[in-house]
RNA sequence: GCUGCUGUAGCUCAGGGGUAGAGCACGUCAUUGGUAAUGACGAGGCCGGGAGUUCGAAUCUCCCCAGCAGCACCA
């Protein structure tokens, strides 16, 4: 007898054993059709895996489109597309093939890349084999016998795989029809379960194992949802985010733009740099605000000071150099990639007390990082970059306080620019590290104890710390629900250490200081990125490069469109005018597109009663205002958090 | 850096072995209008760069360069 716990807390008893199936249909014959796999205990497994233990179990059915469902029709639906890659393309081999944040891939071995055509006779393939509807079986195979499977079959990936899972692991084989793979499962009982709502996104190549040294595979991505709505809501999020590219938005918002001749450099445009400056001017004041002291140091460097600080034997190859870096000879200087030597180095002038501690030193830092050709990316991914970069030299018992200070910090810049929902990562210790256990222990539990006062939900991301110190990364989610890794707080005690900075204990003893190396936004061109397409170029008004346009609708109101102008500007108010020989139509359109925030009418009623017909950007109709008034409430409107 | 795709007017793109097209933007003129496109006319291009094939190359081939997607990288 085997007693079944239903989610509802509902009992059933069934006789020796059962299955999801068995379940599913005493339930009733309607769940039993839209069921797609079962949770036994909290595990997925296939519905006619063989129950034989009393258990808590819960049907997973297709139609709500629950993430559990969307495992499996993602998971069968990569099978299909690998099935119909191996009968279309005789000799490709399969590798891995899993699920990924809304869909999956399917990594191929094959000589000629696949192409965009082949995507729709693969895509017609797949319709076939779903509606041949075809059985997904599991069977269990043996670990030598499954090597010499694959062996024979010619599946070399498939073998490593194989020999690379722990022994005593049980290995399974799903099959569908003819074709078999090597999977974990679970699988829906048959192909034609994945439905029709799914589609092959795009090709790319990708390395077997993500080795830059191995072989390169072809990718095949795709999605696939429980209907064609939510594929359809999901094509149209694709849309959406291509439609608020930054790079697309920062030439049509005439905010920036790049060329060949400085490759990784932002040539910024009047409006672009308005963002910037306003960025940094609220930066600043945050900054000042939380007891920073702002520095600025050199762009070009001895390449001793490198050397010294462990950057140059490590990253040499992403530094910029003057002179001819592979020769030994003295006098090379490299660009600055980071600031923290720097910064080290103005620590280290004079004697510094523990009375000083801690010190807080930031810079707005111009990096140059020689960034690999493939990993550059509109201006969130640049060689060269301005961070908002500070030190904190602090006692180790300062450092839970000072955590928490700057959780607190950060949490108040992020919500001024509308990002409340942000996550933090927790990175302890990596296997090759410096310093002893204890120190790592003291870092570590200082850490989170201080995470847990600021009451920040964190997650762990075991060994993914620096080589320095453990570190906590904080990442935002925006509009469209895509995450963004902005700020760091990383605690080192090498640094300190390899540039000899020190300070005088209260006892009269040299101390080392810990050094906190933080930044918040990140840097000012992705971060700037990252605010442009959160907001699909209609910044907030404190951060908009044109914060109000003035438009005319005649000629005769060209005195008075002028008079209100001067007077927004002498408010601090980012005005211009649009006296241009053009409807108002048209000029309201354009400002409209150019997302000017707000639109200022006049014709001759306004120039003749002292008033503005305000338009807000997005809005159907405008307000009739006096002059007083309006200028009042746009100041109002455009005041920066921190004015 | 790797694989693939792309590169034509300021922008978005069509075309394609016989030296170039559209819309928008731009300029001139007319129009003075009431909240998302007034009309007419005009100007604008070494078809990414180099080499080759050809009587002839923007078009075909090769090599570069850059952009895009993904991978790898990100102190």
């Amino acid at each position: 007898m085997v007693e079944i716990t239903l989610p509802d807390g509902a009992k059933r008893q069934y006789d020796g054993s059962t299955s999801g199936m068995d379940i599913a249909t005493s339930i009733s014959p309607g769940l039993a059709k839209k069921a797609l796999a079962v949770t036994v205990n909290g595990q997925a497994w296939d519905l006619s895996r063989e129950i034989t233990e009393d258990s808590e179990v819960a049907i997973i059915v297709r139609d709500k489109g629950t993430e559990e469902a969307l495992e499996i029709i993602r998971h069968d639906c990569a099978h299909v597309l690998a099935e119909a890659v191996q009968e279309l393309f005789p000799g490709t081999q399969v590798t891995i093939g899993p699920n990924i944040e809304n869909g999956f891939f399917y990594d191929f071995y094959r000589a000629d890349p696949f192409t965009t055509e082949d995507l729709e006779v693969i895509e017609t393939k797949m319709h076939e084999i779903i509606a041949r509807d075809e059985a997904f079986e599991r069977q269990v195979m043996d670990r030598d016998a499954a090597i010499e499977f694959f062996k024979a079959k010619g599946e070399q990936f498939k073998v490593e795989l194989i020999q690379d899972l722990p022994q005593g692991e049980t290995i399974t084989l799903y099959s569908q029809g003819d074709w078999i793979d090597l999977c974990r499962g679970p699988h829906a009982p048959t192909t034609g379960k994945v439905g029709k709502a799914f589609k092959l996104l795009s090709v790319a190549g990708a390395y077997w194992r993500g080795d830059s040294n191995r072989e390169q595979l072809q990718r095949i991505y795709g999605t696939a949802f429980e209907d064609p709505k939510s594929l359809r809501a999901h094509l149209t999020m694709l849309e959406e985010a291509a439609k608020r590219d930054h790079r697309k938005l920062g030439k049509e918002l005439d905010l920036f733009h790049m060329q060949e001749e400085a490759r990784g450099g932002v040539f910024w445009h009047p409006k672009g740099w308005r963002i910037y400056t306003e960025l940094e001017k609220y930066m600043r004041y945050r900054l000042d605000g939380a007891g920073y002291e702002e520095v600025k140091t050199p762009q070009l460097v001895d390449r001793k000071l490198w050397e010294d600080s462990g950057h140059w034997e490590k990253f040499r190859e992403h530094m910029f150099t003057t002179g001819d870096a592979a020769d030994d000879d003295a006098g090379i200087l490299a660009l600055k990639p980071m600031n923290c030597p720097c910064h080290v180095q103005i620590f280290n002038q004079g004697i510094k007390s523990y009375r000083d501690l801690p010190l807080k030193m930031s810079e707005f830092g111009s990096c140059h990082r020689n960034e690999p050709s493939g990993a550059l990316h509109g201006i969130m991914r640049v060689r060269a970059f301005t961070q908002d970069d500070a030190h904190i030299f602090a006692t180790p018992e300062q450092v839970t306080e000072q955590t928490k200070e700057f959780c607190t910090l950060l949490m108040q810049i992020y919500a001024d620019f509308g990002f409340t929902d942000v996550v933090v990562k927790f990175s302890d210790r990596p296997e090759t590290r410096a310093g002893t256990d204890e120190t790592w222990d003291k870092a570590e539990g200082a850490l989170r104890e201080a995470i847990e006062d600021a009451g920040l939900p964190y997650t762990m991301n075991p060994g993914e710390g620096a080589f320095y110190g453990p570190k906590l990364e904080f990442v935002l989610r925006d509009a469209i629900g895509r995450d963004w890794q902005c700020g760091t707080w990383q605690v080192d005690f090498v640094l300190p250490e390899r540039l000899d900075a020190n300070y005088i204990a209260e006892d009269g003893s040299k101390q080392r200081p810990v050094m906190l190396h933080r930044a918040i936004l990140g840097s000012f061109e992705r971060f700037i990125g990252i605010l442009i397409e959160n907001y699909a170029g209609k910044l907030p008004l404190w951060l908009a490069p044109t914060q109000v346009t003035v438009a005319t609708i005649t000629t005769d109101a060209n005195d008075y469109a002028e008079e209100v102008v001067a007077e927004l500007k002498s408010r601090g108010i980012r005005a211009v005018s649009d006296l241009r020989n053009e409807k108002i139509n048209y000029k309201i359109r354009e400002h409209s597109h150019q997302k000017v925030p707000l639109v200022a009418v006049v014709g001759r009623r306004e120039a003749d009663e002292r008033t503005i017909a305000l338009r807000t950007l997005g809005g159907k109709d405008q307000e009739m205002m006096a002059l007083d008034a309006a200028l009042e409430q746009i100041s109002d409107l455009t005041r920066a958090p921190y004015s």
